[in-house]
DNA sequence: GCCAACGTTGGC
DNA sequence: GCCAACGTTGGC
């Protein structure tokens, strides 16, 4: 089981755009390294969804309902998609703000790259956004 | 809306 | 294969 951030803006696919459409293609990533990790991605994989610009925050988990596929989107056919599913609002939305000043997550990819769309989480990093979120 | 960071493209 | 130019992302 591995974790992942995913980025969205939400004006353009927001995390209630997905609870409404319960499952999603994750497509139009056009980025080598995030393709990379949509690739690694395995059915069952937790993800944040993250709203970036507007809001800058954690606001949801959603699940990997299928693995790394071809993105139809994409004319060149490098680029792949994966399916995933809401799975859990946070009570609580995790904002940037608090990640940054939490030494303990300062380190995620999220801060490091802030323009890498499909990030790792590692499992205590996890841990700690979880308990924010849910508590 | 600006700009820094950084990935990609294309000329050489 | 280098590197300058360009485009995009995303925080501010």
């Amino acid at each position: 089981m591995q974790y992942w951030l995913i980025k969205s803006e939400p004006f353009k696919y927001s995390w209630d755009q997905l609870v409404a459409d319960k499952t999603t293609h994750w497509d139009g990533v056009r980025n080598y390294q995030a393709a990379n990790n949509l690739k690694a991605m395995a059915k069952g994989d937790l993800c944040f969804f993250y709203h970036s610009n507007e809001g800058k925050e954690i606001v949801g988990i959603a699940e990997v309902v299928k693995t790394a596929y071809p993105d139809p989107s994409d004319e060149t056919g490098k680029f792949v998609m994966v399916d995933v599913k809401a799975s859990k609002p946070f009570k609580t939305p995790v904002t940037l703000d608090t990640i940054k000043n939490t030494k303990a997550l300062s380190a995620m990819a999220l801060v490091k790259q802030s323009r890498l769309s499909v990030c790792p989480v590692t499992k205590a990093e996890w841990d700690i956004i979880l308990a924010f979120g849910m508590g």
